[in-house]
RNA sequence: GGGCAGAUGGCCGAGUGGUUAAAGGCGACAGACUGUAAAUCUGUUCUCUUCGGGGUACGGAGGUUCGAAUCCUUCUCUGCCCA
């Protein structure tokens, strides 16, 4: 049982995208990647079986806040961890609920203690520390675990943006302290992720990279984008963070993206990336495929009975024709559900192994620049 | 054969003299969604338009009224009850 470790394979000549690998006690994850977002311990309407097979996910993520409200740390801890109590073997990421310090504004209250936070389910509050956010996602039992966050939202101006990253850097070195307090409860490797923010800041970011990687963290998070800023601020603020942070460990850029946001940031040198986009949009009918872009929903498709997409290596993608998958969402069957959200996150994870194999190749700007454009494309 | 109830926009269903082109729901059509309070949300949904407005419309026909989906007469159809 050993520390996540990170092994730079090849880079790209004509952009900084590079391949890597990264080793944990829950077995290896080739880089770039992206993580399947499962916030209750479930990527909705996925199964685990899914997610091996079909999806070939290599890790995915569970969510602090969530798990913590429901099912709860007794379930979590008495289970095992969360692996032992979804069945998923491979590694996980838990987020540390800084994302819902931004999503769920309207019903919480940040301090210098931490946030409180109010249930969504039951309107119950609950304080969460730095500290206690650390022992929780302990429980919870992620190979990869998060500093929390303040995540402020993409319009905020200097003054907001440098206060709340003070106050993100003085609640890492909190998180830090108690995770090295504390020990791994379930015979595995857990390894803290800081997060950098900064906003759309250029000097902020310089600085909360520099803080970041001065604890020598086994991989560093960019977080706070795309969160309402314009995308080519996305793009400067991620490539001006990817450059002021350590080349030898993994760089996961947090809550991105589109699949081309994806590429683009690859070529800054990003690794690692999670979303909820495959899954929410395929829930509500809108489809990634290796053509571009459709609603399955749309009128266009009625009869439309070629494969969802054979363009890629998933049967589920290959099996089902338009024409079914737009019958299943209209008449809104779970299995439209499956389906989209099933090949959606195939897409995703077939596109992260072309990069890997451009990248081995050496042609992943060329290649990189023509596929964008394909993704974007509307059908 | 007799009695009662009813017929509203693609469907269901409010509305019982004027602010009603007609609530609401469904359906349909389109859009949004980026560390998941999301199987969600938003918009459009008679027709023509030079976007100011115009034309048709609440089973059919006729009538009362300044004005009718709303009141009266009659016809057609539907449901229930009695023979």
């Amino acid at each position: 049982m050993a520390a996540l470790q990170f092994q730079l394979e090849k880079t790209d000549p004509g952009s900084k995208a590079r391949t890597g690998k990264i080793k944990t006690d829950h077995g290896e994850i080739l880089t770039p990647i992206f993580m399947p977002v499962g916030t209750v311990g479930s990527v909705k309407a996925v199964t685990q079986q899914q997610l091996m097979n079909d999806v070939k996910a290599q890790i995915i993520l569970g969510n602090t806040y969530h798990l913590y409200l429901r099912p709860g740390l007794e379930v979590l801890e008495k289970a095992g961890g969360l692996h032992k109590f979804n069945g998923w073997q491979k590694p996980i990421l838990t987020d540390s609920g800084g994302y819902q310090v931004f999503s769920l504004a309207g019903t919480r209250i940040i301090k210098e203690e931490g946030v409180t936070f109010q249930s969504h389910i039951d309107g119950s509050r609950h304080l969460f520390s730095p500290e206690y956010v650390m022992d929780i996602q302990r429980i919870i039992g992620g190979d990869i675990i998060m500093a929390f966050d303040e995540c402020p939202p993409g319009g905020s101006d200097y003054a907001y943006a440098r206060t709340s990253m003070d106050l993100t850097h003085r609640w890492l070195d909190r998180c830090w302290n108690r995770f090295h307090s504390t020990e791994d409860k379930y015979g595995y490797t857990q390894n803290l992720f800081p997060i950098v923010q900064g906003g759309t800041f250029k000097e902020l970011r310089k600085s909360s990279c520099e803080f970041a990687s001065s604890k020598n963290a086994t991989g560093n998070a960019i977080g706070g984008l795309s969160v309402g800023e314009p995308e080519p601020v996305m793009y400067e603020i991620c490539d001006w963070c990817c450059d002021h942070l350590p080349k030898d460990r993994p760089r996961y850029l947090m809550g991105v993206g589109t699949p081309w946001n994806m590429l683009e940031c690859i070529s800054m040198g990003i690794d690692m990336f999670d979303c909820v986009m495959p899954t929410r949009n395929g829930r509500n009918a809108m489809l990634f495929t290796t053509k571009g872009i459709l609603n399955i929903d749309n009128k266009k498709w009625e009869f439309d009975f070629s494969p969802i997409d054979d363009g890629l290596d998933c049967e589920v993608s290959n099996y089902y024709s338009k024409a079914y998958l737009r019958h299943l969402m209209k008449a809104k069957e779970f299995l439209g559900l499956t389906i989209a959200s099933v090949h959606n996150l195939a897409f995703y994870l077939w596109l992260m192994k072309e990069a890997r194999t451009h990248i081995e190749k050496g042609d992943f700007a060329s290649w990189k620049t023509e596929m964008v454009e394909v993704l974007k494309t509307k059908l």
